[in-house]
DNA sequence: GAGCCTATCGCGAAGCGTCGCAATAAGGTG
DNA sequence: CACCTTATTGCGACGCTTCGCGATAGGCTC
């Protein structure tokens, strides 16, 4: 199914915008913020508003096009949604970042299924604590 | 050590908005916003400001006498930090919360210690995905 | 208590994100 | 293509939170 058939399937438009904030998504590496996708749009777009990067890239989540991911309290990070899993472990002492690879992720979904029939997205938001090195040295 | 002494010996001062703040944490039920605290303490000291209040939090966070928690995208919610300890998952289709038990979260804490040597607060954010109500309902 | 140093305060501004509103335009009908 | 319905846009305002600044006041010394 393309682009155009989804957003149609949904009742939703294909506006310009729309298309500029995907492409935007899609072009980029990993997890940017709005306002880098908003940039990126409006150098083919000026004119567009911060609300209108907000709204389409909900609605392309929606779609299923697009997700979000929290790595710390202060900006979203947005990244295309067929993009491999993985979630993250953000060190609240030197700010560090490391990937959690999908098999650690499964293991502790599978725990949260069985005692509470919950299924978790566990690469929604970065799990905070102590990395390695910063334990290492607790002296500092 | 009383709380004068471990501010003192922190270097920090004991004012009375950080001592009202405190109180306010204290008393409260359980995860409070930083709105719901200025209230209260605007109670007793109205000219209170919203930064006094947030730089308080931090303050006291950092003496370890509060904490924060992470419940949806939005508002940050203060709870005291001796309380006990567990974490939340919460439904991102009805919005529902679930207290996660500490041994779940041990269980989980275990992995990520052996696979990454990462220290996790699993009680920091809130996990997100699908309660088992709305699992069991997967229409509508 | 007077005087000093500086942590803290209240305030205004700014950043991220959401919402309401009037104007625009996408998409469907004939 | 003319016309209609309404999803979407840009804008301004607002909520939550942080930051910089000059004023205040906590804590120490004499
Ligand atoms: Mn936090
Ligand atoms: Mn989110
Ligand atoms: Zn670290
Ligand atoms: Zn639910």
């Amino acid at each position: 199914m393309t682009l155009a058939d989804a957003i149609h399937a949904s009742g939703k438009r294909l506006t310009l915008q729309r298309q500029l904030v995907l492409d935007a998504v899609q072009r980029a590496r990993h997890h940017v913020t709005a306002e880098d996708i908003a940039r990126r749009v409006r150098a083919k777009y000026p004119r567009i508003g911060p609300s209108t990067v907000y709204r389409n890239l909900e609605a392309l989540e929606e779609l299923g096009y697009v997700t979000h991911t929290h790595l710390d309290d202060r900006v979203t990070r947005w990244h295309r949604a067929d993009s491999h899993p993985h979630g993250h472990l953000v060190c609240r002492s030197c700010g560090g970042e490391t990937e959690v690879r999908p098999p650690a992720l499964e293991a502790m979904a599978r725990r949260l299924r069985e005692l509470y029939r919950f299924e978790p997205d566990l690469a929604h938001s970065a799990i905070v604590g102590i990395c390695r090195r910063c334990r290492d040295v607790p002296s500092q």
